[in-house]
Formats: structure tokens, sequence, C-alpha cells
DNA sequence: CAATGTACCAAACAACTGTTTGTTTTTTTA
DNA sequence: TAAAAAAACAAACAGTTGTTTGGTACATTG
């Protein structure tokens, strides 16, 4: 019971990584019931009962590609926001951000905004886990604004981090830029937070 | 090849509606890929082959659940917006109307917003094509705005809806409303266009 | 260099998928 | 009420799916 196997470190030339990111660009892009096993592993290079070896289940490898989306997509968030001196500049920047990075620049977070956890009903509750504690951080971001009508921030952060969401649906790389369509939403949120609600 | 097949009135049980209507819960609800024709089947009551007397595939299905929500979405916007004086006032009740349509009064609405054209390439085109058919009453309700700064009424447009759409993923009935979020979300949007953009 | 665990192959499995086919039941209509 | 069309059944098909199993090449390590 209590012999211990012999750990090894893995191989220099493990492609664990390249299936991670194979299912992350077929997830991202054509969804997850849409995308085989054979899709993925045949991207990487091998067979598809091969990926059994790195991975012990599809939805295994949906929750692997959620965790690395989630670290990607709140690095480049928290980065951004940590270079901007105010709330409303430090929301912009994390919009900016947040954009960005599901438009252009990963696929992996492109996957959380796409894949819905209902997808993998197994493994849904740690996927709607991971989205929340990414969302946390825009909680947090419109709780540190000064509003003249501090009322549903909540509401508020559902509109803005849903239009910033479905720009994914509309979105084509020939029209405006993902920083160019987050600094026009932030700023349209902007005006529309300051100005006091008028009395009807 | 003049012989003319003589053609007879449906029955009068004709349960091709019910198909329609199970096929429209069950797209809502999982998906279009994970709904299986023997669920929908199993749903009206009988086997998987007999569905395929009332729909010639499983695409076509779909389209027939988009044409018919497109027709509901539609007449339910278009009836609140000719109820309307002036364009603000026209715009709101055409959101709150898309809202309630989508979250609460039809499963043939949520199949518009939830299922996306590529999950049916063969169909997609006129997916497509039905989306924009609706979405251009919102182009219209948009351009017929009094903006101080009128460019970018596709941004706008774009942010307003996608607001609205993304609201099918964190909706849950037992929170605000579709009108209630509707109206909040339509009156940030007003406040924040009639506002003009200061010069920086 | 030997041995041990890593990483993959090769082949299959069982379940599920959309769909087709031939037949039967049921309803309508003349 | 008999003929004809409508609507469903019963059963299968062919392809795809996620996954398993047993074997094997290779890199790493002592």
């Amino acid at each position: 019971m209590t012999e211990q196997a012999a750990l090894r470190a893995p191989r220099q030339d493990n492609r664990r990584r390249q299936l991670l990111a194979a299912a992350a660009r077929r997830f991202a892009h054509q969804g997850f019931r849409a995308t085989t096993i054979r899709d993925i592993a045949g991207d990487a290079g091998m067979l598809p009962g091969s990926l059994y070896y790195h991975f012990a289940s599809k939805n295994d490898l949906l929750l692997a590609v959620y965790e690395e989306g989630v670290r990607r997509i709140a690095a480049n968030v928290d980065r951004a926001a940590a270079g901007a001196a105010d709330p409303w500049a430090r929301l912009e920047a994390a919009c900016t951000a947040h954009l960005e990075t599901v438009l252009d620049r990963s696929d992996y977070a492109q996957v959380i905004v796409r894949v819905l956890p209902q997808d993998a009903q197994k493994v849904s509750d740690r996927l709607i886990a991971l989205r929340d504690e990414y969302e946390g951080r825009f909680v947090r971001l419109v709780d540190d604004l000064a509003l003249p009508n501090p009322s549903d921030r909540r509401n508020l952060r559902l509109l803005l981090l849903g239009a910033l969401n479905w720009s994914q649906v509309w979105y084509r790389p020939a029209g405006d830029t993902p920083s160019a369509i987050a600094r026009q939403f932030t700023r349209y949120f902007r005006r529309a937070l300051e100005r006091p609600e008028e009395v009807r």
C-alpha cells in the first residue's frame, strides 16, 4: 500500500502542450461538441487513442483549456489594470485587455467565452467556478468606481461584460480593432454612469 | 409529366407543430448539437424515423425553428415599437420586447440567440439572413435617434444588442424581470448617448 | 549499458448519431 | 363505405463518437 511509484520528470519532447493548444484552437473556432478527439489528436500529429495518455477525458481536456484560459486572460487584465491610476482608467484598461485577449490573442480565453459550462456536464461546476473567479475582478473594478447612483453595480457590470463578450459573435478582423471597440464601449459606459440619473 | 398529384389537406391532428415546439425547447435549453432527433421525436411521442415525414433533416428543422423564432420576436418587437411616440421610447420598447421574448416568452426566439448559424453549415446562410432581417429593425431604430455625435451608430447598436443577448447566459428567473433589465439597460444607453462626447 | 517508466501506436469496442426503407395504421374524401 | 393519401411504425444502416486495451519504441537515469 505504501510502495511509492518511482516518479520521473516528463520528457523534453512531451506533446501535452501541443494537444492543449490544438484543443483550444478547435474549441474556440468550432465549439466543444463539434470538435472531436480525432480533430485534436490529428492537429497534434498523433492518433486519437494516444491523447488519453495525457488527458483522462474530453471533459478534462476542456477543463484544462479553461484553466489555462483563465490564467492567461487574468494575467493580461491584471497587468493592464495595474498600470492605470484612477478607478475609471483601471476599468477601461481591464476591458481593453479582456477584449483584446478574447478576440485576438488567445484561443484559450476565447473558449471561456464561447463554450458554456453546461456543454460538459460532468465538469460544469468547476468551469463555472473558473468563470466566477475571473469575473470577480470586474466586480471589484466596478465596486471601486465613484458613482452618483451606486445602486445596481451588478447590472452595470453584466451590461458591460455582456456587450464585450457578445462581440465575439460579430467581430471580424477586417473592422475595428479590439482595443478600439473596447475603448469606445467603455467610454459610453463611463458617460452613462458619471451622469446622475434624473428623476422623472 | 403533367400528371398532377392529388393534393389533400393535412390532417387535423397534424403533429408537425408539436415537433417544432419540442425542437425549439430542446435547442433553446441544450443547444443544437446536444439535441438528438430521438430527443425531439420522443418529446412529441413518436419514433425517430417518423420525424422525417415532416422535416427533411435536422438542419431543416433548425431552419424552421429559426423562421418561427424570427416571426415571433419580430411581431413582439414591432408591436411594442408601434405603441411608442418618440424614437427613444420606440427603442426602449423594442429592447424590452426583445428581451422579454428571448428570456421568458419564446423558446423559438431563444434559439436565434443561442444557436450559432455555423452549427448547421448547410443552412447557415439562411440562418444568417434571418438574423440580419430581424436585426435590421434595430438598425433603423438607432438611425432614428437624434444623437449629438451621430457617428458609430453601428457600434452602439452592437453594444446594446450584445448586452441584451448575453443576458441569456446569466439570467435567472429568480432575479430581476426581463422588462426591468431591459429598462435599466436602455436607460443607461440613453444617458450615454444624449450626452455629447467631450473633446479631450 | 541495462532497466525502467514515458509516450505513443494499432486496433478495436460499444454506444450513439442522423437517416432510410418497407410496411402498417389512421384519417379523409368521393 | 371503399379508395387513396397522410402519418406513423418497426427495424435497420452506415458512419461517427469517446474511450479502452495490449503492445512497442524511445528517452532518461542509475
